[in-house]
DNA sequence: CCCGCCATCAGGATCGACCCTGAGACCTGC
DNA sequence: GCAGGTCTCAGGGTCGATCCTGATGGCGGG
């Protein structure tokens, strides 16, 4: 049983080369050039697989897809670009696409690729995933080991995590049932001893930390 | 060239398979199977891959990525895991994996994923990379669309983009060179129409939809 | 031309955030 | 028992955040 695909593109030389070399394999069940078009044939037809284009008229392929998943539709989509540029890809997989791959990829590489996201698998060609995997990790690179971060005490992190979190000081007093002029003391000592100068920094520095 | 492979798991018996299984395709430059002693053999020992159980006794494979990467050690790591709880393996993501498949993969397919990482590719289960990209997504479902912010007029929403980014209103009175009485009036009225009643919350709102 | 929306700013008030000093209670180790 | 660290709290002060009322000038539509 060959996988429904259905092709948006606006080119229309390159959706021809996909019908031709994925005929084989495939069903092609419809083509679109740009996103409301794409949007309607999509629910119309529901394929099982959307291969997309990264840049259209009309909004881009984050538009078809948010469009599509707006009408509760289950379909899955496999980006198709000329680009690698990482925000490309991480906009893409934000918006529910279960692979991405390049315009320079084998025809064969394509048919399984296209069979592996109808089966409902993932696929990423491999310097693809190393950006995804790096967007996703997001800490910026030498932070670890914090010394400064050692040297409070326990009763000084709790009240850290806190206010991380955007609790008041009387918040805090209520949560840890101590005074707020207590809460107001670890505060202070927290923010002297990480080189601080409000709860802002403090959130943030928590945040990149991972503290929480 | 044989890749240069370290194994790290508590289990005698599943070294010892790996170890013969993958004799032919890897050269296994080491074993531990606890996270100190781990930690100590990869920095002596510089392997390509480390092949990395998940639950260890010492802290987890979690703990020898963050011991390993301490000391500006750039190894890859692998792993490799009886669990495909999502936990786990976010968990080993985020400290810098770059691969996680598990312990019911076939030999054969071991050693590629073992050739793949150590050429810098990431390699997952299509299963477990499911799992990575429904975390990386991680936005709630039904969130767009939000007629409260249409509301706002296009100054209030440069000012909401400053606030959000922890700018008092001095500062932000100095970047939009007007008076803090009107940065004032601006957050009054951004705060009224989001329904919301102090500037960390207004924080939260912008970063849930990132507005940056 | 007047009305409504927007952007600008002031005066005046309240409350929370943050700092500094100082102090009592408790515990641990020498 | 004393030194040192932690946790607790108070007093008193500065400054920023937030709200309310109210006022001015520009700009667009009926």
């Amino acid at each position: 049983m060959k996988p429904r695909v259905f092709l948006v593109d606006d080119h229309e030389l390159i959706r021809a080369g996909i019908r031709t070399e994925l005929s084989d394999t495939v069903d092609v069940v419809g083509e679109a050039d740009e996103v409301d078009a794409a949007i309607a044939m999509i629910l119309e037809r529901s394929p099982d697989v959307v291969l997309l284009d990264v840049h259209l008229p009309g909004g881009g392929g984050r538009a078809v897809i948010e469009g599509v998943r707006a009408h509760n539709e289950t379909v899955a989509f496999l980006a198709l670009s000329v680009s690698d540029a990482p925000e490309d890809v991480i906009s893409l997989i934000r918006a529910g696409a279960r692979g991405y791959v390049t315009k320079t990829i084998a025809a064969s590489d394509l048919a399984e690729a296209v069979a592996a996201v109808a089966a409902g698998d993932v696929v990423f060609s491999p310097r693809l995933a190393g950006f995804v995997l790096d967007a996703f990790r997001d800490l910026p690179a030498g932070t670890s080991a914090d010394p400064e971060f050692e040297a409070l005490t326990p009763r000084e992190r709790q009240v850290l995590r806190l206010i991380a979190r955007g609790f008041s000081y009387r918040d805090v007093s209520v949560e840890l049932g101590v005074a707020v002029k207590t809460v107001e003391s670890h505060v202070s000592a927290v923010l002297r001893k990480l080189q601080l100068s409000n709860r802002h920094e403090l959130s943030h520095w928590a945040h990149e930390r991972r503290i929480l």
